[in-house]
DNA sequence: TTCAAATATACCTTTACAGGAATATTCCTC
DNA sequence: GAGGAATATTCCTGTAAAGGTATATTTGAA
């Protein structure tokens, strides 16, 4: 029932991997909204709203609080800040500023020699 | 057979949800690996390595150079720096709970990038 | 207290995909 | 050109998960 603690792990990455849940969370990004909102803008039926909404919470991305008989969902923040801390560790790639690759070949060639 | 132009979809996401392919990703993150080596580090059977190779490549997510009988798998640039692109667009909802210094700080943290 | 709206859940069916094991392919060395 | 090492591919099987449909639950209003 509780959403969980939100670090990288697959799970985020599995509940953003689908594409009808992509759209939400993108959806999402301008502010909150209720279930039947966000079906009717993706045109899903309702209970597939539903479902998707259920796992996007179980793993943290999203939160929801009740508002008399409808449910807004919206976007917590954590889950994106650890995606960027994750992403961060890859800058040396995304800047592709060493290239290993002829340094690896280099290191197989010594190996070969001995 | 060749690897798809990378932007931010879900079949990137999807390449990354697997717990063995995010771990190979992690892996190679400082440097290029053999299959051998990829499969030897993390535990796995040769074609159990191979399959997940073939999916992250597929992806755009790595790219492979034959070196005699061997093969080297090494990350591209690109899906990553989508990825950051996309994440740069929840922006605000990252900063949600931070206050203004964090904020400048964050700004400047971003010029450093360019 | 009954009705309707909004949402969640349960059940079923189908499909995608991951692992296991065997086999094919490629390339070097002798 | 035969053998072995490194890697890819194929086939099989089990399982997780997504959609469809029906139904349960909650809430406000008459």
């Amino acid at each position: 029932m509780s959403g969980k603690i939100p670090d990288m792990d697959v799970t985020m990455l599995s509940a953003l991997a689908e594409p009808t849940r992509k759209k939400i969370v993108e959806l999402l990004r301008d502010g909150p909204l209720s279930v039947g909102e966000i079906a009717e803008r993706l045109g899903l039926r309702q209970p597939q709203a539903s479902k998707h909404l259920k796992v996007l919470s179980d793993n943290g991305i999203l939160e929801m609080t009740a508002e008399a008989n409808r449910r807004i969902y919206k976007l917590r923040s954590e889950p994106f800040q650890a995606m960027n801390d994750w992403l961060k560790s890859f800058r040396g790639v995304m800047e592709d500023r060493f290239d290993k690759l002829d340094q690896y070949l280099r290191d197989m060639q010594d190996q070969d020699q001995r």
